[in-house]
DNA sequence: CAAGCTTGTTACAGCTTCTAACGAACGCGA
DNA sequence: TCGCGTTCGTTAGAAGCTGTAACAAGCTTG
C-alpha cells in the first residue's frame, strides 16, 4: 500500500532512518537502512532519493543471496517494495547500473574490512583472517568481485581505485613484516628469502603498486598472499570442498601457516 | 532455408560428419562437428539427433564466449541455426539442462587434458602447465567449472565422478613425486617435509580420495597444488592482473617454482 | 502400405527489461 | 501564500526471453 498515486505523502518520516556512523561504508549492515551523514544538508528530495536507492540495493542483495546475480530482477524488487516495475528506473537507469553499484559497494565493503583490521596494526595473519571472515559473511559480494567476469564488462574507475586501496593495505602489511624480519635478525640478510627471476621482472613492472615504496620481493609477497588465499577461499565458497569431508577452515589455516613460514 | 517443414530432407548427408578419434571427448574442437564412434550402430534418427544436439552446444559455447553463460539464449541459438525457438526443446528440455550438459562437457574436457598429459608420465609441472594451457584455451569452460556458483544448483553425479577422475590423476602425480623423492634421498627421511596439524586432520577425512592409497601428506600436497594454481589462474582469467603490468605467465611460473621447491 | 513416433511449425501465456506519455505531489522562488 | 517547474509514480506497450500446447508433415518400423 503506501504508494497510491504520485509521491507518497510524508515521505520524509515514512521510513526509519539510520545515520551511518562510518561515513565511508556504503554497504549497510543486514536489515538496516543507511543514509550517509555528509549530505545531511541536502534537500529533502535528495535524502528521499538516497533512501530509496539504498532500499533498492538492499532488496537486490537479498535476491542475489537467494539466486545469484544473474537472477536479479528489477521487477521483483519493485513488487517487494510495493511499487510498479518502471518506477525503479527513476533510481537506476538500467539493471546493469544497479549491478555496477553493487559491485562497487562490494569492493568498498572489502576495503573497509581490510582497513579496519589494519588499523589495529599491520599484521598479515590478521588480514588473512579478516579476509576469510568477510568472505564467509558476504559470499555474494566476494563472487561479485572475484567471480565469473562478464566478457564485455569493464570495471568503472571507482572500483580500480578501491582495488588499489586494498592492495595498498596489503602492501603496507607486507612491508611491516619485512622490516620486522630484518630488525629481528641482523642486517643485510634479507637475501635469505632468495631473489627470484619473477622478482626482477616485478622490479620492472611495478606501476600497479601505485607509488608504494615496497621493494620487489615485498610486491611478490603481496601477490603470493593474494593468490594463495584467493585459491583456497574461492574454492571453499564455491562449494568445491563440500563433498570432501575435511574442514575448509583447517585447510585455510594450513595454507596461511605455510605462507607465514610454518 | 534447409528447414521448411518437418524434418529436413536428406538429413543424413546434410552436415559434415567428423568421427571422433577419442571416444571419450564430448567437447568438439573449434569448428568441428563430432559424433561419437560408439553409437555408430544407432538408428539414423539417433545419429541426426546427436548431430543437432552437438550443433546446439557449439552455438551455446559461442554465445557463452561472447556474453557469458547468463546471457545464453535458446531462442538466439535457434535463430542462428535457422529454426524456430521452441524446436530446441525437442533436444534440451530446458535452458538449465543445456547448461548442465555444457558444465559436464567442460569437466570432461579438463579431465581429458589431464589424462592426456599424465599419459606421458606423471609429472606435476607438466600437469600444471597443461592446466594453464587448457584454461587459457577455454576460459569459458574454466569459469563454468570454477566460477560463480548458482546458489540453488547441485551438480549431477556425472560431474562429481569426473571431478574424482581429475583428482585421481593429480593424486597419482603427487604419489609418483613422493616416491621419487624418497628414492633419491635415503629412506625414512620423508619426515623432513614436516607433518602438519592439517595432515593429521586429513588422515581422518580422506574419503574424498576415493580409495586412493596416497598417505595424508600426499593428499595435502594435491590440495595445495590445486588451490594455489587455481588462485593464480582464476585471477588471471578474470582479468584481475590486466591493469597491473606484469606478465601473468611469469607469476604462474614463479608460483609453480615455489610449489616444486624453488 | 499403414500406423506411430519424431520433429518441426505457429500461437500463446507469462516473465523480463526498458521507453513513452500522463497525472499528481512536492517544494522552491516570488 | 501562491504558482510553476521538477520529480516521482503510474499505466500502456514494444521487444525479448523461457516454456507449453496444438497441429502438420516426414521418417521408420511392423
Amino acid at each position: 500500500m503506501g504508494h497510491v498515486k504520485g509521491m507518497p505523502e510524508g515521505f520524509l518520516e515514512g521510513m526509519p532512518l539510520v545515520i551511518a556512523s562510518n561515513g565511508r561504508s556504503a554497504v549497510p549492515a543486514r536489515g538496516e537502512k543507511v543514509v550517509s551523514m555528509a549530505p545531511n544538508t541536502a534537500s529533502p528530495r535528495d535524502r528521499y532519493r538516497a533512501q530509496v536507492r539504498a532500499e533498492i540495493k538492499e532488496h537486490a542483495w537479498g535476491q542475489i543471496a537467494g539466486a545469484g546475480a544473474s537472477a536479479l530482477s528489477l521487477n521483483a524488487i519493485a513488487k517487494q517494495m510495493g511499487m510498479s516495475g518502471p518506477a525503479l528506473y527513476r533510481y537506476f537507469s538500467s539493471r546493469d547500473e544497479l549491478i555496477t553499484e553493487l559491485v562497487t559497494d562490494a569492493y568498498r565493503s572489502l576495503a573497509d574490512a581490510f582497513r579496519t583490521t589494519a588499523s589495529d596494526g599491520p599484521d598479515l595473519a590478521g588480514l588473512a583472517h579478516a579476509m576469510r571472515r568477510w568472505a564467509l559473511e558476504y559470499p555474494q559480494r566476494y563472487f561479485l568481485i572475484y567471480g565469473t567476469p562478464v566478457p564485455g564488462y569493464h570495471a568503472p574507475d571507482a572500483v580500480t581505485t578501491i582495488a588499489g586501496d586494498i592492495m595498498a593495505t596489503l602492501l603496507d602489511a607486507c612491508t611491516a613484516e619485512a622490516t620486522e624480519a630484518t630488525d629481528a635478525t641482523d642486517a643485510d640478510n634479507t637475501a635469505d628469502v632468495g631473489e627470484t627471476a619473477f622478482d626482477t621482472h616485478l622490479a620492472h613492472h611495478r606501476q600497479w603498486a601505485g607509488g608504494h615504496p615496497a621493494p620487489a620481493p615485498v610486491l611478490r609477497r603481496a601477490l603470493t598472499f593474494w593468490t594463495r588465499l584467493h585459491g583456497v577461499l574461492s574454492l571453499e565458497l564455491a562449494g568445491h570442498f563440500t563433498g570432501m569431508g575435511f574442514d575448509p577452515a583447517q585447510l585455510f589455516a594450513a595454507e596461511l601457516d605455510g605462507l607465514l613460514g610454518r
